[in-house]
DNA sequence: CTAGAACGGAATCTTACGTTCCGATATACT
DNA sequence: AGTATATCGGAACGTAAGATTCCGTTCTAG
């Protein structure tokens, strides 16, 4: 179970979770600063991959594959259309796949395999969509791209360490949320807002 | 009218024009972009401006400087008062310049000057903020802070053209400010929705 | 006709980063 | 015990990008 077989498997993992943190926190971070993270060696990621695009396609890979996942599960929900569509809404912001799916997105030649995932995930936003739509609990006006955007604005917002930045996209999520359900109404929104201290950091250099 | 001191007067004007366009769209962009883009030489650039840092404090102010102007031209607004509250948010989306005060902020150490612009933008925008939410036009719950952060994400939308980039941002204010009016309700959502061609594009290397 | 402001853009210098290379180390097998 | 081998850490290398400087040129005011 120990040994150097064991401790090269925990690594595979160990350089995985690193680098999803590492390039959903930035996309242009430097692959020393996975290693780093991991807290192995440069030679340990080279060795698991040719070169630094290939991670990145295995990451936008995963990426692609955690958002289907996701959205399958909220489309398996019996019961409220609308709660099956806002938990779709909220399981792909706290996946988060936004930042390393689309962001990655341009950084590299797309492969053969990550189109058909990224077909497959359109797809299943797409049912989940539908059947919101077709339910006549989400405003007909909005499309399925509409709802893409979205997503991309709120993982636009950075602040504060993982989990704040988290409350805050749920925070502008119940939001519009708010002005996407049919009928329209005003719900309690989740966590405090941002105080004056949070933004003001954004002045001082890092 | 013609001549060298002319041209030194209109390269001024061109200069910061070109400066604002590029890094709007890129904050990270080299300053020879900028000349490129303004059609003069580098050394143009210095002459004017010691440091990319100048030229990029520059600009902030400036940017600070129309927020402030836009946000007293809807203060001054008389009547209705959402109405008021809504040419604010519409101005300063369209103003557009949160790319430039907040990406560029932490990328240079902030001059005593930036912070009373700042401060005064700050103080004017609490102002539009605090009388919507008297004249109960607006909800309570939402914050100045979180207005701060609604115009964060517009301004991450960035799609197709700059025209269109201004479509979507105020499609997408438009459907928040669904949420933000006292009392709510769905209303027409300007400009057309993104066609799946126009998220496409991202897969696809620059 | 000439001094000097204004320019264009090549040359320089520094930094950042992807990738490769070179021992060191620990395990599995004989 | 001894050795081949898989892994590893991290220094070294090569390259590219970009801020700033420098120099020869052009234009015009006096």
């Amino acid at each position: 179970m120990s040994g150097r077989k064991a401790q090269a498997a925990r690594n595979d993992e160990l350089i995985l979770q690193a680098a999803r943190a590492v390039f959903t926190a930035d996309p242009g971070a430097p692959i020393a600063a996975v290693a780093e993270k991991a807290g192995v060696g440069i030679s340990a990621l080279y060795r698991r991959y040719p070169s630094k695009e290939a991670l990145l396609q295995k990451l936008c890979g995963d990426g692609l594959q955690l958002y289907s996942e996701v959205t399958e599960r909220s489309l398996a929900q019996e019961g409220d259309p609308w709660e099956a569509f806002a938990a779709y809404l909220r399981g792909i912001v706290d996946a988060d796949t936004n930042s390393l799916t689309i962001k990655l997105a341009g950084t590299f030649t797309p492969t053969e395999e990550l189109g058909r995932a990224a077909v497959r995930a359109s797809s299943l936003a797409t049912e989940a969509h539908r059947r919101a739509v077709e339910a006549g609990v989400l405003r007909p006006d909005v499309t399925t791209a509409d709802i893409a955007l979205l997503f991309e604005q709120l993982a636009s917002i950075k602040l504060g360490d993982e989990e704040r930045t988290a409350q805050l996209r749920h925070r502008y999520l119940a939001l519009v949320m708010d002005s996407l359900r049919v009928p329209p109404a005003h719900r309690e929104l989740p966590g405090p807002p941002p105080v004056d201290e949070e933004l003001s950091v954004r002045w001082y250099p890092s």
